[in-house]
DNA sequence: AAACATACTTACTTACTAGTAAGTAAGCAA
DNA sequence: TTGCTTACTTACTAGTAAGTAAGTATGTTT
């Protein structure tokens, strides 16, 4: 769902991309600048504006990527393939790699942008929503399944479940900013439990 | 654990920190400026800085009233004489507020500070900290005495629930943001469902 | 060779940021 | 009534924000 990539290899449109995306993990959309960007490649500020005119510009183009990212990775094989459990292990390992990160956990683009939402631009506004919506789906859908083939057990209706899983998984990473990974790990085991049968 | 205050009837001194705590609330603690609480106070930026030197000054002042607040609670009769169960809806109730609140949903103070942590001082981070860690003992405390008599069931150790449910509201809060209020309740409901025992 | 597009830089504007220094009006205390 | 404190205002600094306009080097097309 996401892969930190070897910056200079790629365009500077990407880097500024990758870069802006990175900072916006890190520090919100409110506290990041293209002064930060432009500093950090070598380039002026002016020559970020000359790729995306505008920071909105910048900030839905982070999110639509990663909205690509997601919709190519629900429908990737080696995810489509798996059973319902396992297609939640493999959206709880995305989680687990970003409270690892090399560079300090990173929180999810949901946590990080919901805590700015009301001062986002609106198109921004719109594609978090959309973004949310999509991956609260797919996870109710995998959640039903699993319920159903009796490989995941939880009460309540799938949608529902999926949205507490989800803000869990995202506040989470904001957790493991600020007491460290050990407590990420607790409360990720807590929802295996949970929602594993156990063996 | 909050009360919103009509801030007039107060001095100055109280009225800023009033406005910051709704401001930070609102939009996280890079987004609001010192001359957005003195246009709303009919004051200068300069009387802000006044009474609170520096912008750390305020944001410190914001946590640890928080923490008082907290502190205060929870040792409050009508709060201590509930069961633990009780204890729990009590919690529920705060957030419960807060995603009602009359200006739009409001965010809980570690997840709106945790989305910024890595731009805050050090003496808000370790204020925060703190806030954090007492909460979630407190809540383990309550979880651990309702799984004994039998009022509350989840599995997995006390804290890591705790610390699951904690996160899960402070997420929940901020979904409330994004989604409008009904998905906060689904939230919720997935919650109190899951450690009630059914009735 | 001329025209054009790409990918910038230089130089700028406007607006806002936190923060400070000096002055002032009002109230209280000796 | 003099002096001190409180609670500001006025006027400022230095830095940073997003954004723009005009110029330039490089390469590509025709």
């Amino acid at each position: 769902m996401s892969t930190a990539a070897p910056a200079s290899t790629f365009d500077t449109r990407t880097r500024i991309l990758n870069l802006a995306e990175e900072l916006l993990l890190a520090r919100g959309f409110n506290a990041f600048s293209y002064q930060h960007i432009a500093k950090e490649l070598q380039v002026k500020p002016a020559a970020i504006h000359y790729h995306y005119p505008s920071k909105e510009d910048l900030g839905t183009a982070v999110i639509r990527r990663q909205l690509g990212r997601l919709r190519k990775w629900r429908g990737l094989p080696r995810v489509t393939e798996l059973t319902p459990a396992q297609q939640l292990e493999a959206l709880l390992d995305v989680y687990r790699q970003r409270a690892c990160a090399a560079h300090g956990p990173q929180v999810c683009f949901f946590g990080a942008l919901a805590a700015d939402f009301l001062t986002l631009p609106a198109a921004m506004q719109q594609e978090l929503r959309t973004f949310s919506e999509e991956l609260t789906q797919w996870l109710a859908g995998v959640l039903a399944a699993g319920r159903a083939d009796g490989t995941l057990q939880f009460s309540g209706h799938p949608f529902s479940k999926a949205a507490q899983v989800l803000t869990t998984l995202a506040g989470a990473l904001q957790v493991a900013r600020v007491h460290g990974e050990g407590q990420f790990q607790y409360i990720l085991k807590q929802l295996r439990t949970e929602l594993l049968p156990a063996a």
